[in-house]
DNA sequence: CGGGACTCCTGAGGGC
DNA sequence: TGCCCTCAGGAGTCCC
């Protein structure tokens, strides 16, 4: 599930692989993702240049030397990957099913000696094609919170945005426009960091908690990064490898097991919140 | 305005 | 083996 260090991976793959390089072709295999892919759009990007990527919470900009950018979000399953010319098929080291992922690609990308895919099984995510000038100003960035690993992400802000909340801490860390690129998982991992329970209230919150909890989300991703992210199911980075945080989940997933902190012998409980899993330690997550 | 429910989609995994 | 059900959860939209 790509959350912020998962597409924080993506862009450095995709950086290493097409920065400077130029589009030679540009192929759409299927256009149905959340929003429509636009052919005419899409295919102007010929023979335009690469410049920059970056990342902004969970999207990726791809940056052209025309003005205009590709805005990506990945959304659950979507992943990039590159298929060296003269070579038919996939390298299957990485993918055991070959035929059942490659019906999910959508847009082909050519480059000299290499095709850049997007594929995306759910089909949850989008590529959109925004004139650069117009960037902050679309709906999908406008409304962002501030990047969790950014200075603007502080004890000061985070309490103030949340101190008369009558939201979960779940909820409002999930909110990005309070915090913008963390998911499920890393919600639930940094909550435990904290020793906060998922349900209690924003207003009820101690300062020295909303503290713990700032302190944990910077660390939790800081650790996912390095780690090359979380593989849950499917996710791969483009260069096909696997990420490997997921082996230091605390909680995440691990409903009746018990509580990897020291001296805590607490049992894992699974609650459904606003539709998703919340994970935490009965015992030392208050 | 806030917040919850619903929606898009496909595959994995469990029960029988 | 296979059918049916539930679950995964990002983010936009709708409604109270």
């Amino acid at each position: 599930m790509p959350e912020l260090p998962e597409v924080e991976i993506t862009k450095i793959s995709l950086s290493k692989q097409i920065l400077h390089k130029k589009v030679k072709n540009v192929t759409i295999l299927n256009p149905k993702l959340r929003y429509r892919l636009n052919k005419q759009n899409l295919l102007s990007l010929k023979n335009k240049i690469i410049k920059k990527i970056i990342r902004r919470s969970k999207y990726l900009l791809i940056y052209f030397n025309d003005s205009n950018i590709l805005l990506v979000h990945l959304g659950m399953t979507g992943r990039f990957y590159f298929v060296k010319k003269g070579k038919n098929k996939f390298d299957t080291s990485f993918y055991t099913k070959n035929e059942i992922i490659k019906k999910h690609d959508h847009l082909k990308l050519s480059f000299k000696g290499f095709d850049l895919v997007y594929n995306d099984i759910r089909k949850f995510g989008f590529i959109k094609k925004i004139l650069s000038i117009n960037i902050e100003s679309t709906k999908h960035l406008i409304s962002l919170g501030p990047e969790p690993l950014s200075s603007n992400f502080s004890f000061k802000y985070l309490k103030n945005k949340i101190r008369n909340s009558n939201s979960s801490v779940k909820n409002l860390l999930m909110n990005q426009s309070v915090v913008s690129g963390l998911g499920n998982i890393y919600v639930n991992e940094a909550l435990f960091r904290s020793c906060v329970s998922p349900q209690r209230l924003g207003k009820f919150l101690k300062d020295m908690e909303t503290r713990k909890i700032i302190i944990a989300i910077k660390k939790v991703l800081k650790m996912a990064i390095k780690a090359g992210g979380s593989t849950i199911q499917n996710y791969h980075n483009s260069e096909g490898k696997i990420g490997s945080y997921q082996a230091n989940f605390k909680v995440y997933d691990r409903e009746g097991e018990i509580c990897k902190r020291a001296g805590c012998s607490g049992k894992i409980r699974r609650l459904i919140a606003s539709g998703r899993s919340s994970f935490f330690c009965i015992k030392c997550q208050t």
